[in-house]
DNA sequence: TATGAATGAGTGTTCATTCAT
DNA sequence: GATGAATGAACACTCATTCAT
């Protein structure tokens, strides 16, 4: 009702604003090769600003990376309460969201890579990616072993499946780059689902 | 009885160190993080050296990311030459080999992520890339086309297979950091040829 | 009394004070071998602030020949609004004006000449130089031309006598370095003149 | 009659076509912007030759400024000798040979005015340079002398005049610099003579 | 003597961070 | 809080000089 937001709104906003830029630009041009005052600028805030709601680089670095993490978290550790059926289509279904979800922030996921790719330079946020997929390898694990013993998936050790299927969803974020279409994202869950069983034909299934 | 190495030798041999050095740095620590310096060091030689060698950094990074390149095409591109048997053989075969390939230079791999995650940065080193995976491609379409005439793999389209086995090379990389062991690799090599066609239990045959 | 300077005025004075330190040395020790931290010393500023006013070390060196030009202009340019008389009395003024200009300014023929002794190093340079001749050469011919018919002035080309008048002046900068008096250009004025016409002595009157 | 030099010629040329390639690099950009190594690319020699014939890079530079000057001496130094008739004359076809000679050798002109402007860089070359001036100067001071009491040329002091002459060679050279032709040089040379007395059309003779 | 590889001092430039306004 | 000027550490690259062959 208020015409004027909240000096605490106008706040949260502002920071989202860099956050949002961090993101964008840490994700194309790396950590060290995106300065600050680029991130200021396409914000639309000043070069000090940024300074104002992050202390350092490096902070703001790490806010790119576990901000967006916990949004994504509830579609990988939340596992049973959002997905149901049998094991097979609870891990259909899980694919499904879980790529979509990568599919729709592809920026963030290249901001994961850099991470991953040097643990001793980032410590702390690498601790907290291996955190988020020992969870997720958790809380998968009896779904995977259900299935196995249904017959529907392969009887490999189920955390061996969940990592593997991680690793496609990282590698394809490596390999599908300038012509990206939904197409292929779509094609590549059937794939991902054969890492768990085989599976003939489900792509009419995973649309 | 050896003489003393003639002078093209040496040259070739301190070239070689300081690529060895270059690949190692810049994947350790990205390109844009490794100062000249610390591939002198780590090479043994004065950074001045390097640059005898190599015009630029720049310079120094395509031959790191190019020359390992060349070494590794043949298991790539020789497809039919170098394997053997019936399409799932071939491909069981041909996957022990570039994961065993991979697995022995991780290094080189991480270098090709930097590359590929920043097309736009490195446009002619990404070419050279892409490339590389079209004959890739290419070279192995026939024999999945085959593969899939006598039931073995799955229907989908060749290409699509392809990436997605490569896809899951790239983020093996990403996914498996610290405590590598052959152990996961071999594991992974299972999952790589369930991407391809059902096998309920191949690991005995990818050791 | 005086409030504090505006922020505006301070940093036109700073860049003021770079661009007069910058005149000095470059001119004294050439382009080259003029370090940007020497600037900064002399200006009494870090060398980081040099490049908050200019962008490169090029565009230092541009505004150190192309400002100061500026406030030499009108004195080169403005002929018949600036001298009166008859063409030898106008002529005779002109010199007056221009070498004491520049024995106040010997700095800056420095510079000048730096880039009038290498085009192809400085084009854009040269060519406001060259433009900057040009117009001069314009602006005096009508002078001279009149001084010709009055028969005060050689019959040659005026062009070719405002060239030759230009070239005394900076060939005088480099003849006339260390011990460098007044008298000494005092003198040259009336030589400047002789280029003109036969003055057997005007001596007195050049004071 | 022999068919192959003696070393010590061979040598000799050696050494010549180095300092040619100085004097001409030099003189076209600079001293500190030339690269020992370009001169050698230009003289045709391997980068270590250079230091085989001139210790250093000063040494070279100072052996590219003197020992043409020893060339051009006579011209300046053997007034009475060289040149005849009456003092205007003599004036007439000593301003003829020294500004041919400088017309043909224009780059060493550039060498000696690097010299000129920067007479702390160059301590020793600047009081060569200082006393070559000088030395002209006392050895044309009888000859202007006697045009004065001739009354030829005009009443100031010999070494102003004298000065004056050198000042607008070394001029000419900062002034005429792209389409240079020997016809600016020749008209030239008539404002050459004026500043030593009136002179109202001596086109003709000074060709 | 001729060569050019090895070296490292020197310098332009970038950019994170600080801080006065 | 917002701004952007000031600072200097860090780094790519050049090039004179040395020296082994």
């Amino acid at each position: 009702m208020s015409a004027s937001l909240s000096l605490e709104e106008k706040k949260r906003r502002k920071r989202a604003l860099i956050l949002e830029a961090a993101v964008k630009l840490f994700s194309e041009n790396g950590f060290a090769e995106t300065p600050i005052a680029a991130v200021a600028k396409e914000a639309g805030v000043s070069f000090g600003t940024v300074f104002t709601y992050f202390e350092t680089k490096d902070v703001l670095f790490q806010a790119s990376v576990l901000e967006p993490l916990e949004e994504i978290k509830p579609y990988f550790h939340e596992i049973e309460e959002r997905y149901s059926g049998n094991p097979m289509e609870m891990v259909k279904e899980m694919i499904h969201c879980q790529v979509d979800q990568f599919s729709k922030s592809m920026d963030y996921l290249r901001l994961i890579q850099q991470v991953l790719a040097r643990p001793d330079r980032y410590p702390a946020l690498f601790k907290e990616l291996d955190d988020f997929v020992n969870v997720f390898i958790d809380k998968i694990y009896p779904v995977i072993a259900e299935g196995q013993g249904m017959g529907l998936f392969y009887k490999d050790a189920p955390p061996l499946i969940a990592q593997s299927y991680l690793s496609l969803i990282n590698g394809m974020r490596l390999t599908f780059i300038d012509d990206y279409t939904n197409l292929v994202w779509n094609d590549m869950k059937i794939q991902a689902l054969r890492l768990f069983g085989p599976v003939a034909d489900a792509r009419e299934e995973m649309q």
